[in-house]
DNA sequence: GCAAATTTGTTCGTATGTATT
DNA sequence: CAATACATACGAACAAATTTG
């Protein structure tokens, strides 16, 4: 009897969608009824519903009810590079195959350029000054028409000025920003490094991807840095990835082909 | 007017630790005190804190009062293995001088040996039937003194029987797992794969990184299968590292020398 | 070591607002 | 428009944890 009432509550409500008692998706009873049921008053049925929704095992609907959360099926992405393309695939490119792989049928919305200051954590990592400007290419990212993704690439704005200006318009580059970089500028990505935090979602990541307000469910933050082949960072390419739906793969060395149909 | 009192509350209060006029580990008034402040109950004022709380800018401690959390500084963890060293190295060696190239001090628990009967993902990781025997090795790990990871290695039962017997002692393999493995059954990680998700923590989880019991923090949850010179699985590693005080690498391709002084 | 004061934690009751059916 | 169900807010009381005298 340690734990107060609406523990109680909620970890026996808790239990009956773990053993699937009560199924996901399926409404609960109303807070007035649970409260009838287990002796206790409607606020200590509603402090054991925040408790289940802090856990993400429940949502409620105002003027509706309270349901069994249903979890989606989670997308995974490979972080190292196909062996058969190399460590200068483009990103849209690589992870796109990625998803195919799985039978799913990704989307990409057409980018959306500017140009700003760098940031400094965007300076830092493409080693040029703070403030000094940059290209900003931002595409969302879908798959099975839910949102999967926001990615934004920054590059030199140099780049531009010295022949690569199609990265200025706000277009898809169909042959890809890499082999377009190689093509214009003779740059070739010889490497990069993912750099991977978890953090609470912004307000625009958290209406895009349909996370709740609260920041209960957080966000992958990938910082992906490409170099050239003289060691130079030549691109910083940032994808936010809600962790409800979302798992990486890392591959390294050498590995048997992977059996997809399973998963 | 749209927003009720109690987020505006917390809007003020977050907007004031943003700010940095309340700094990290400060105390805030009490509810009581802030209630007359914004002219509101007691019970809004908590409601407000509650959502700080999952927004985890704030904390609170049972007779004491409410605090600004202080964010530990992250540790960072390359999941692509050191060229120098190549893919069969071991997970503890790994780690181990990863960390210490921040200049931070690692401390491994002696290791609790157990054998169990596979769960289904292990056996479908390790390609063995479910249910079938296997040794389970698991350490605590610190840094500097703070819960950084709980470890759990998975190898198949026949390992210990034909001739790798040490698998079975609550002892550190001082010369790595791996390296142990090819000096009695000749085998060889040829590589390895990183699956990385994120999850609540569970119960003992959340006690050992002293985590909120609410799974308002989540750890990440990451299943490296190291694969022999034939293809076949011979260990899965389960790494639980919370994503408070954990970030990630990945290296791929030819990449310039990291600079870590600035880190 | 104990008692008092302080502060947050839990629970109840009640009233009113808002969203959905 | 009415009924239903969750959302917000107030007030009150007692419990539990911690610090201080």
């Amino acid at each position: 009897m340690a734990s107060p009432m609406y523990r109680q509550i909620a970890e026996d409500l808790r239990a009956q969608i773990e053993t699937g008692t009560l199924e996901p998706g399926q409404q609960l009873r109303t807070e007035t009824e649970l409260g009838k049921r287990y002796g206790a008053s409607r606020n200590t049925v509603r402090d054991a519903m925040k408790w289940l929704i802090t856990l993400g095992v429940v949502e409620t609907r105002p003027g509706q009810g309270t349901f069994v959360v249903k979890k989606p099926k989670p997308f995974v992405t490979t972080l190292t590079a196909d062996p058969k393309i190399g460590p200068g695939g483009d990103e849209v490119a690589n992870y796109g195959s990625d998803v195919e792989a799985q039978r799913r049928i990704p989307f990409n919305s057409e980018p959306q350029v500017e140009t700003q200051k760098a940031s400094a954590t965007i300076a830092a990592e493409l080693r040029v000054a703070e403030g000094s400007h940059v290209i900003s290419r931002h595409v969302k990212r879908y798959i099975d028409d839910t949102p999967w993704s926001l990615q934004t690439s920054f590059y030199p704005m140099g780049f531009a000025l010295k022949g690569a200006d199609q990265l200025l318009l706000a277009e898809d580059i169909k042959i890809g920003a890499v082999k377009y970089l190689g093509e214009t500028l003779g740059l070739q990505q010889v490497g990069y490094r993912d750099w991977i935090t978890v953090r609470a979602p912004d307000a625009i990541e958290a209406v895009f991807f349909n996370l709740p307000q609260d920041g209960r469910i957080v966000v992958f933050e990938n910082f992906r840095t490409g170099f050239d082949q003289t060691g130079t960072p030549m691109r910083v390419t940032v994808t936010i990835f809600p962790t409800d739906r979302n798992q990486f793969k890392v591959n390294v060395g050498n590995l048997p082909p992977e059996d997809i149909s399973t998963e």
